[in-house]
DNA sequence: AACGCAACTTGAATCTGGTTCATTATCCGG
DNA sequence: CCGGATAATGAACCAGATTCAAGTTGCGTT
């Protein structure tokens, strides 16, 4: 049995390999000038071992994004236990949310190219269900705040609503806006500035109008950017140290 | 003179042609299998010739999407002279919104595919800035709802904010749920129904939250859901009849 | 220690489809 | 009707993803 298990890690650990470097060329090249061919020499495999694990470009790109996704996702978690208000955490999430995103330029664009019908339909099944996992304790982290919020009377629960489709809409918000700043040119064309403090502040708004206690003067601003900041540096102090993988 | 001018207008004439027919193909085979050669040959012309319109595939991809973008355009002007409150008027803008969207499925693929960061940057400049320009008599018409919902006391502006600015949280609701409602799978996935009666509902509830005058009640989805179907009635009695563009 | 088999690796060849460009055709003013 | 400018043509070109026949490797067996 052991050698079976021995060629199943290397072959995991060749797969991260691939990933890895392929993350590396996006971040030096862009996503445009990725080639199969030549990550597979920089990796030093034939370009047919990359197809052994990926069967095809978009594959690999999928698995670029659910390892980052992943990363992403862990930063979600420790939010349903910081010591905050149940609104406090769901800004948590909004926060976390762009300052991932504002530091890992690369994972959106690739994200969202991924995210294309186009290119979505073209993964294969198991690469697109590992997409979707990945994603999924972010939506649990969201949604049980949401229900902690219900729980505490913070939050009067919406009847037809389940905790993630109440989630859903903060969530909305924060991807469109997401979308038109990375837009390029966009914003400057439509004259809209500082996406990000725009969005803070509809999140609240948002917040506000689904009646989630304390309620907050939207007028306000500095009180919202102070709170971000409260808010953030309690993020940083919970940051889950990123596990730095070992070297091969 | 004249001569010149007949030119110019052949040349436009020719080019609608290619992207009237690029549309057919999407519609009937998807983005994924369009192909410049059969594009050409479809529209009985050289390859070369479709390369003196467009730069490169990407750039047909644009105006494709600038073409569509300027229908759905023209959806939006009539708003802000319908006979409704403009509360209301901004729900239309919402309910304009879903309803091209979910009437041009093919619309948003494309569109979602060329706003890539990866399509976007290899299109022209002149392109982009078409297609940037096409999308802004919507933001014009939303705006002038939001300034008009000032001017009459139903919104209290906020003092920061330009109008555009306010109505950018509507509009980021509204793309975020279409993404989320086009990923194939996601909304299986993570439990959500109907995503349209949910962007209402949000869209609903960020107003509430700016305090947008009058404020209704999130939890009667009855009223909720009628009052679309009310605005809706509005929106299908003001549509512009579609200028059936003459065939040639 | 040698053998045979299965599984894996290799990278040159294949294939697809976007893009170019030398050639040819068309059009216009004189 | 001529000469040159302008545009159209489509076969050739090219990049780069994907394949696959040939060669290796490594394991268990004899």
């Amino acid at each position: 049995m052991s050698t079976q298990e021995r060629k199943r890690r290397e072959r995991e650990l060749r797969e991260r390999l691939f990933v890895r470097e392929a993350q590396e060329f996006i971040r030096r090249e862009g996503l445009l000038h990725l080639q199969m061919s030549r990550l597979a020499e920089a990796c030093d495999y034939a370009t047919g071992t990359l197809y052994q694990h990926f069967a095809s470009k978009e594959d690999l790109l999928l698995a670029i994004a659910t390892e980052d996704l992943k990363r992403r996702a862990t930063a979600f978690q420790p939010i349903p236990h910081l010591p905050l208000s149940s609104r406090e955490r769901m800004l948590a999430v909004v926060l976390t949310d762009i300052d991932f995103i504002s530091s890992h330029p690369d994972h959106f664009q690739l994200l969202q190219y991924v995210s294309t019908e186009v290119i979505w339909a073209s993964a294969s099944p198991d690469r697109r269900k590992a997409l979707a996992e990945a994603g999924a304790p972010i939506c649990e982290a969201v949604s049980q705040v949401v229900t902690t919020a219900v729980a505490t009377g913070d939050l009067s629960g919406i009847p037809t609503l389940r905790p993630v489709e109440i989630a859903a809409g903060s969530w909305c918000l924060n991807v469109g806006m997401h979308s038109l700043a990375h837009a390029h040119g966009l914003l400057e064309a439509y004259a809209v500035r500082d996406p990000y403090a725009l969005l803070l502040q509809h999140s609240q708004a948002l917040l506000n109008g689904l009646g989630w206690q304390p309620l907050i003067d939207i007028r306000d601003t500095r009180n919202i950017a102070e709170q971000a900041q409260r808010i953030r540096a309690l993020l940083r102090d919970n940051m889950q140290p990123v596990v730095s993988e070992r070297p091969d």
